[in-house]
DNA sequence: ATACAAACTTGTAATGATTACAAATTAGGT
DNA sequence: ACCTAATTTGTAATCATTACAAGTTTGTAT
């Protein structure tokens, strides 16, 4: 497992480290389901009870540039972010909203019309109803 | 081509028609750029001065409701609509912000993790530098 | 340990996209 | 032509995100 020392993590990146850096790093470390900037917030600031949301989103944005965390744009009303860079998919459910990793080979399958175009980042996301919500619309 | 008859088009989705609607839709079908709710809107009102704001808003959203019209979040922060709703990838580029279409077949590769899910959406997209921007850029 | 500048955090205000809502207008059916 | 339902419009409200300035903390040099 990657983060086993979270602070040697931020300093590798020229990252300094901060209480709430260092923080918001372990939250997303513990809980990666995808968590919005209010899930980080509400959660983090019930022990750093003076934390600001600014700086969540300042974190937020430090981590991504750096490369420590990348976002997630499914819907547009919510950005969400992963601690998780590597290459993989998500699954949101529309029913009980969850998101879902999935394995996908990125560079296993062809793609016409992007020759010369220089390619820095890969997104692939579906929608649909995941398997739990599924058997329950069944039973009705 | 689709969209021929584009008032039929909509009758066809039991979508009343309106002159709005119909302009709206005559607009995404010859900008296929990906256009926002902004250029829509503005160039819209060219020729429709009392158009609101709010009708495009309403009229997008009916117009993919009834899977006429796709929505594009690449962006957290501009949503595009998109009337080429056939299964495709998307390429933004970074520095221009040109957003291009590109051929995938998404049933073509294969994916670990989702057995049982019931899929109703898929979405790809790349982000990067087009090979016009590279070009620019070299010379530099 | 002290001092100082740079970096970071905080709170508030501003921005910008989207939605809610009610009144005015228009379309479709009789 | 008349009536009802659907649509459009303008304004206000909402919500996520960013801008900014002041206060605090950190790292470094003395
Ligand atoms: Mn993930
Ligand atoms: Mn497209
Ligand atoms: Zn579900
Ligand atoms: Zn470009």
């Amino acid at each position: 497992m990657r983060f086993e020392n979270l602070e040697k993590e931020l300093k590798n990146r020229n990252i300094n480290l901060s209480y709430q850096r260092l923080k918001i790093l372990e939250y997303l470390a513990h809980n990666q389901c995808h968590p919005t900037v209010d899930q980080i917030f509400i959660n983090i600031q019930k022990s750093i009870t003076t934390l600001s949301k600014t700086t969540v989103y300042n974190t937020l944005k430090k981590l991504v540039e750096e490369g420590l965390v990348r976002v997630i744009n499914i819907e547009d009303n919510e950005t969400r972010y992963d601690i998780v860079t590597e290459d993989h998919g998500h699954f949101k459910c529309e029913n009980c909203k969850t998101i879902f990793d999935f394995n996908v080979n990125l560079d296993s399958f062809s793609i016409n019309g992007l020759d010369n175009f220089r390619i820095l980042d890969k997104n692939i996301y579906f929608k649909g109803i995941c398997p739990e919500c599924a058997q329950v619309n069944e039973k009705n």
